[in-house]
Order: C-alpha cells, then structure tokens, then sequence
DNA sequence: GCGACAG
DNA sequence: ATCTTGTCGC
C-alpha cells in the first residue's frame, strides 16, 4: 500500500458457507442507496483475472480523470487464490485482491465501477455493495449477466433499459449501453441511488459496451492489453 | 428432488 | 474466470 493510512479490511473465508451468506445480510443492513457522491474529480475502476490455472488472484484497478476520463493510473494486486467460484458468494473470492489493488492506487476514487453486481444479488450483497460497505467509497455494479431477477424485453437502441426485478423490487437495470449489443446488467452498491447508477454507467460509455473505468480495468486485468506494467518483487 | 447460478 | 484462429460486421 502506497497511501499508507488505508487499509481495508478483507472479507473473511473459513469455508463456512452459512456463515458467509449470514454476513452478507448483516452488511446489506449497511447499504445505502441514496446519492452521496461529491463532485467527481476521479473514479475508478476494478476487476479481476487469474494465473497459474487460476492459483493466483490478479485484481486490477485503474484511475480516471472523470471528466477526460484519461487513465491516471494503473496497478494491479497478486494475491493466491484461497477459495472456488460459488455462485453468490463471489466477493470473498475476490474482493481480497480488489482491496489491495485499491490501496495501491495513488489516491481514493470518488465512485468505483465494479465488474459484478451491486445489490442485484439474492441477499442484496453482490461485489459492488460489498466492496462500497467494507470500503465507505460510492460503488456501481456493472455485470455482463443476470445473477437473480427478471425483465421485460429491452429496447435495442443505446440508452434503452428496463428495471430488473426480483421478489416485486427494482434491484438494478438491464442497459443497452451501444446499439444492438447486449445488454448490461447495471446495479447500484452504495451511496449511489437506483435512479443515477445507470445514468452513471451511461456517461462513461463511449464506444464500447463496457463502461471505460471498468473496460481499462478489464483490459488490465485479464492478461491481455499486451501485459503493459506490471511486475511486484 | 430438479435446475439456476456474477466471475 | 480460462483454454483459443480466424472470421463476420459496424
């Protein structure tokens, strides 16, 4: 960690599923879905890869003008895979290397967009809530599919969007975010409300379907952008 | 009991 | 998520 006053605590595994989903509830209590953003002088955006097979945990974050939406900067976290993939349960797989990557980055994002969802989960926990609750930072969930819920058929032009549903709740958007290009599942995580998340994700797409904090995130994370900086003794 | 199931 | 070339389309 380079701010070095920042640490954030990791979500705990001990392989007690019950447990984990107990603690979900607890800190879905702490979620709050209203607008308390400040003005963005920055945002983020984060996301995850895996090496060695998966043994390695390689999570990315990248810091953005948010008006230019330039890159700022870049870094990314190692950290060994300590868990499966369970469906629901995926922030204590990888929120870990999320957080470190965080505290690398030269100073704290107003608004984190997330790969996964916000409270479009089925205990209103999914990365983006968990991340914004153990972290206090606004966050935006930003998936490429639906997890839990329902909706009607959505417009194929950009823009477009419907509510997804889940046990007679809104829990977040499906959002065409380019023209006939599948649709992405838009969610808030906290101190961003139901109505601005997806206004939010719009703004930052240009010319991809992937907004640009999470796409340079993702670039970075997964081994392709042809491995730009990287690197930690 | 039988599927579904972010990344 | 990851294993993988070329190919169809804006």
């Amino acid at each position: 960690m380079q701010r070095g006053t920042t640490h954030y605590a990791a979500p705990p595994w001990d392989g007690d599923v019950a447990r984990a989903r107990a603690l979900q509830v607890e800190l879905a209590a702490q979620v709050r879905l209203v607008d308390e953003h400040p003005p963005l002088p920055y945002v983020a955006g984060v996301d995850v890869g895996f090496e060695e097979d998966g043994a390695v945990t390689r999570a990315a974050a990248v810091l953005l003008d948010a008006q230019t939406m330039e890159p700022q900067a870049e870094v990314i976290a190692r950290l060994p895979t300590r868990m499966p993939y369970i469906p629901g349960l995926l922030s204590f797989r990888e929120l870990p290397a999320v957080l470190q990557a965080l505290e690398q980055l030269p100073r704290t994002p107003d608004l984190v967009f997330v790969d996964g969802h916000g409270v479009a989960h089925p205990r209103g926990l999914g990365i983006a809530a968990h991340l914004g609750v153990v972290t206090g930072l606004p966050a935006i969930g930003v998936a490429k599919s639906i997890l839990v819920g329902t909706h009607d058929a959505v417009g194929t032009r950009r823009g477009d969007r419907v509510p997804l549903m889940h046990q007679g709740r809104t829990i977040g958007w499906v959002l065409r975010s380019k023209d006939r290009i599948r649709p992405l599942i838009v969610s808030p995580g906290h101190r961003v409300s139901m109505e601005t998340a997806p206004a939010l994700v719009l703004a930052y797409c240009t010319r991809y379907r992937l907004p640009e904090p999470t796409r340079l995130a993702d670039r970075l994370a997964s081994r392709r952008g042809r491995d730009i900086k990287s690197r930690a003794p």
